[in-house]
DNA sequence: TGCTTGACAGAAG
DNA sequence: CCTTCTGCCAAGC
């Protein structure tokens, strides 16, 4: 049996939703996580641009920190360079490069619950 | 029904 | 480092 249906239904979509929101809200301050990381998380490995999306689309996400949410690579969302000044606020490094220095700031979820 | 888009990931040039 | 391509999958047109 698989692990996971080919496509999501209607539930399976709002339980996604649901995981992803749950899991932002539990990053701490000062880390970052990536997309693929919560959609592994959430059950879904290969869903990542939805979390992406289901943060953009969801009113409310406003209220969590999604801007502690990047790629895998550090980099930060195009088109929102205030992510960047919220992170740094919170103690976030970033790289020369003007990527987030992930070997420091990386959280993966679950571990501390 | 079919093609395009994107807060991604990964590889390639 | 940057850009571009492919694979991925839901949403929009």
């Amino acid at each position: 049996m698989k692990d996971y249906p080919d496509k999501m239904t209607p539930e399976q979509a709002r339980m996604f939703g649901e995981d992803v929101l749950n899991i932002v809200s539990q990053i701490p301050r000062g880390k970052v996580t990536t997309y693929g990381h919560i959609a592994a998380w959430a059950g879904w490995p290969s869903h990542s641009r939805m979390v992406g999306r289901t943060l953009r689309y969801t009113p409310g996400a406003e209220e969590l920190p999604c801007h502690r949410v990047v790629n895998i690579a550090g980099r930060t969302a195009p088109g929102w360079s205030r992510q960047r000044i919220l992170l740094e606020e919170e103690g976030v490094t970033f790289k020369p490069n003007g990527h987030v220095d992930m070997d420091k700031h990386l959280w993966e979820p679950g571990v501390s619950e």
